[in-house]
RNA sequence: GGCCCCGUGGUGUAACGGUUAGCACGCGAGGUUUUCAACCUCGUAGCGCGGGUUCGACUCCCGCCGGGGCUACCA
């Protein structure tokens, strides 16, 4: 195992396709916090030996989202193309020292092998150097085992017998993955390697490459993988399943961080909302869970919205901007004060306030329809008048008029409060109506329900 | 087919040989209330199945079932 180091390298390699998906944006993170709460350094490694899926512009997308998501790291991102003349030159040493050997055989030839070796591992005979098209594969041991020393699952054993000697080079001479990887965790001197689940069975692969080339192999830690709600493997389908889609709904980068990091760890105290520099220091490698998660949006919802009210105005205000594409002025301001206590993701807060900046709110027509009842003429023509008489136009001289109404009236609050609330905004959604009077001015305010007033009277 | 991993309510998790199996989301009911939220109270629902081991098993062992991964000259 590798040597016991105060001072850790971690490695994390997203597959640059260029949608940064649930399962990956949460494996960054617990690299991230594993290396923040071991006061080590993070390498950034792009898993491109496929020139085909990297495309610089997938990268860059990858990259985008990591920084949006406030993971930085400390080297990298490392590409294949820089390491290729280490990759050759290890490949060579390997063909020299007889670890790796040439070998024509197809897909067909390995598999004709193991039907007829009792599915024993494929074991190929070393062809001329040189021979047309032949891979190289790297030859692996008979006896023993292959053991990965797991982090989080313990020792997963694997028997050589039935590993095959696997292809580690292309017939072009490119490198495959698995050899790759291998050979850039021992050069780097990377000591941590924190994955998804579905590379442990290519562990043992990396662990034989590394001891061929006389190295010691980093410690690893498989993570569970991450499923839909129907159980299958997260995907598009399930709704918003990467942190672009999540960033595009609404969500807080610290409430993901929060909420992903849940997925597969707990803390032993129940704790659920955590600051993310609490999740760093009670982050424990050791404490991730064996068992697959299922991403649920709705819990993502309410620990965004806690968080989002637990914001100032201020950093709200400018949230709110960014994602609207608005200047973060006073106005925008006071529009995000009266409206911070009512929505759970940034998505929900325009519709809330846009009242406010426009001569003319959409009108929705049920609203108007469930609101407008017999006598709401008549209350809305009282507001009407006491809002006239208002002398400073704010929250609490709103209030005293309107109570006025409501204790005149007799009328029920509701009775008195929603049509306005249509008239002022087009919608029976709102922020408090007094809020939304005073935010929105008294002239305006006026024109709006004088205007509402004559299109119920016309009706 | 072979190899490997996993299995606590609908969801995320805690307890890991002895608890009325805890917490959170969701859901339901009630409260508060000018709408929607928020907030408060109460409630709902779980150890996949079958064998062992043990005085005692969610916890340990075996089998089965179920889910997932790998099995590429993909990553």
């Amino acid at each position: 195992m590798a040597a016991q180091s105060t001072h850790p390298r971690v490695r994390f390699a997203p597959s640059p396709t260029g949608v940064l998906h649930i399962g990956g944006a949460r494996t960054a993170l617990y690299n991230w916090l594993f290396a923040k709460h071991e006061g080590g350094e993070l390498v950034l490694r792009i898993e491109d030996t496929d020139r085909e899926r990297s495309t610089p512009e997938n990268v860059e997308q990858i990259l985008d989202a990591l920084r949006w998501l406030e993971l930085d790291w400390d080297e990298g991102p490392i590409s294949q193309a820089e390491r290729a003349e280490a990759h050759e030159k290890r490949l060579r040493d390997l063909v020299e020292s007889g670890r790796a050997y040439y070998d024509t055989a197809t897909a067909d030839d390995v598999r004709a092998y193991k039907e007829a070796h009792d599915n024993a591992g494929y074991r190929g005979q070393p062809a001329e150097e040189g021979a047309d098209g032949a891979a190289i594969r790297l030859r692996v041991p008979d006896e023993g085992a292959t053991v990965v020393d797991d982090a989080i699952r313990g020792e997963v054993r694997f028997e050589n017998r039935v590993l095959d000697d696997f292809v580690i080079a292309r017939g072009d001479g490119s490198v495959l993955y698995n050899f790759a990887v291998a050979v850039d965790d021992l050069e780097m001197d990377i000591t941590d390697v924190i994955r998804g689940d579905d590379h442990l069975s290519n562990t043992p692969k990396q662990l034989l490459t590394i001891e061929a080339l006389g190295g010691e192999p980093p410690r690893y830690a498989h993570l569970p993988l991450l499923h839909g709600p129907d159980g299958k493997k997260l995907s598009k389908r399930h709704g918003a399943a990467s942190v672009q889609e999540l960033r595009e709904a609404g969500y807080l980068p610290a409430a993901i961080r929060n909420y992903i990091a849940l997925l597969g760890w707990g803390t032993d105290d129940d704790t659920t909302l955590m600051s993310t520099e609490e999740l760093v220091r009670r982050f424990e490698i050791k404490d991730v869970g064996t068992s697959s998660a299922i991403f649920d949006e709705q819990k993502l919802r309410w620990i965004n919205g806690r968080f989002i009210r637990e914001m100032s105005l201020d950093d709200y205000t400018a949230a709110v901007a960014e994602f609207t594409g608005r200047e973060p002025d006073e106005k925008l301001r006071a529009a995000c004060a009266i409206a911070q206590e009512k929505a759970q993701t940034l998505a929900e807060v325009w519709p809330l306030i846009g009242f406010l900046f426009t001569d003319e709110p959409e009108l929705d027509e049920k609203a108007w329809k469930k609101v407008m009842k017999d006598g709401s003429d008549e209350l809305l023509g009282a507001s009407l008048e006491a809002l006239r008489e208002v002398e400073t136009f704010d929250v609490e001289p709103i209030e005293e008029a309107l109570s006025g109404v409501v204790e005149n009236t007799g009328a029920k609050p509701g009775k008195v409060f929603q049509p306005i609330r249509v008239a002022i905004t087009g919608t029976s959604i709102s922020p408090g109506i007094f809020e939304s009077l005073a935010a929105l001015g008294r002239e305006r305010s006026i024109e709006r329900v004088e205007r509402a007033l004559a299109r119920l009277k016309a009706s």
